[in-house]
DNA sequence: AGTGCCTTGATTGATTTTGATTGAAACAGC
DNA sequence: GCTGTTTCAATCAAAATCAATCAAGGCACT
């Protein structure tokens, strides 16, 4: 575990509620106090966080005691690389391991998503990605051809998304899709933010067979605007934290559940 | 093992993840620690990585404290982005000059092209391009419009080319276009590659005004596959480096000469 | 073969990072 | 106010990492 590392996982930590105690950060990583204390100083020297008595938050929010809502919308989605990190690995590792050699896949953007692309070298796959993250992990790997739809770039959620009336080009149409999200529960699979579900909605339209990569914390939380049913998903690839309830809610949607 | 090959497993070890910890690449290659701090010693010198205690992670991204947008940074780009690199910011420079805020424009891919980004800051534009390094340019600038055409990425031009029937989608089409070129001579615009000539062909077919980037040093040389004539171009943006000869040349086609 | 130059590997000592300990400071409850 | 508990900061020793130096080996060229 090194410094940046750390830092990164306190910081998404911090982000993600706006203030992290520092039992919170002791839980989460396995270092001394009193490195996490250096940590912390340097962060807080660095202008990222202003540290309190008990904990750390983001800077700048002096004004704001009350408890500010866990929101991803606007907020730069790769500051989220590093929450669960491990379980994303596994996951993406697993995702991999359903692509078939040769054929043509459309990964979504989202941070669990992105951990599928290390482990897609070599399988010569064309991608079609709406997500720039994806591209710019997928493009080191000499066999694999990439794709992308036309149309606007959104900064926040750094993806492309065609607003017009034309929808992808059916030239780069792949079948089978890895899709990410930010929560699932009973009403179905959800985004924080409009622009992302309307970007997945745009991908699951016309695929044949659809996988949802989600951590294990997603079955969890508040909602967000709706991409699709359950019973729409073909498999969810996951980690072993996840409930007994929620598992039983997928196998009653008829979707196949795979532990990474 | 020569120095390259140790050189580029490392820096494929590096950009698989962002980083890479001393131990990971001393397990992955057969050599001395002593020849591989070497090696990153000379990758941190060329700007291809940031070395940090205990490892070293890709260059440009400050770690998860800045790292919001996708970035090509290490991405192989042409050998060329410090070639006249003087020159080029300039005619950048000035090319932007040319750009009218909250206009619509198309950007070529090109490293004398790249140069007007840095530029554009303010102006509000809506920017179409095929340059996956001119949209990782844009992104940190948040007034500025950001589209793409959808097509295959070819990872060695780094753009996106649409081969099929249809082209641009008509809802980012954008009337000013600005070019870049390998070479101009009386035959008219070149460029080295035939994809890339096929790629800025699609730019300018349905262009109403072309302005052509190109430092002085591209008006001799080897040609290549020819874009468009010299008359159908409405503007020169070049350095004081331009010859007599080839300013006459472009003079009699009619085209306006701008010396940055 | 001999020379000079470059690359590599090993050794050493310096620097950085880390974890534990201790005393000071801040907080909560009475 | 006062006291017990928690949190913080400073210090120190151990471990890891780094940089500098030097000798050995390979390669081109004479």
């Amino acid at each position: 575990m090194h410094v940046e590392e750390r830092e990164g996982i306190i910081l998404d930590l911090i982000r993600k509620t706006g203030f992290a105690s520092f039992r919170q950060i002791d839980a989460a990583l396995d270092a001394s106090p009193a490195t996490l204390r250096r940590d912390l100083a340097r962060l807080e020297q660095a202008g990222a966080i202003a540290r309190v008595h008990g904990g750390a938050r983001i800077a700048g929010s002096e004004g704001a005691k009350t408890a500010t809502y866990p929101s991803l919308a606007g907020v730069p989605f790769l500051e989220n690389v590093n929450l669960n990190r491990r379980q994303k690995e596994a996951i993406g590792k697993r995702a991999a391991q359903l692509c078939r050699p040769g054929e043509s896949v459309v990964i979504d953007g989202g941070t669990t998503t992105l951990q599928m692309c290390p482990h897609l070298a070599g399988l010569n796959l064309h991608v079609v990605t709406n997500s720039l993250h994806v591209v710019s992990a997928l493009l080191p790997q000499a066999g694999t051809r990439i794709s992308i739809p036309g149309g606007a770039v959104f900064r926040e959620q750094n993806i492309i998304l065609n607003i017009g009336p034309q929808d992808m080009t059916p030239s780069i149409y792949a079948p089978r899709v890895f899709l990410g999200a930010a929560f699932v529960g009973p009403q179905g699979v959800m985004q924080a933010d409009m622009v992302l579900a309307a970007a997945e909605h745009q991908l699951i339209e016309r695929a044949e067979w659809v996988a949802l990569l989600v951590d294990s914390s997603k079955f969890s939380g508040p909602s967000g605007s709706v991409v699709c049913a359950l019973s729409e998903l073909d498999v969810i690839v996951t980690d072993d934290g996840i409930s007994k309830a929620a598992a039983e809610m997928i196998r009653d949607a008829g979707v196949e559940l795979i532990i990474a």
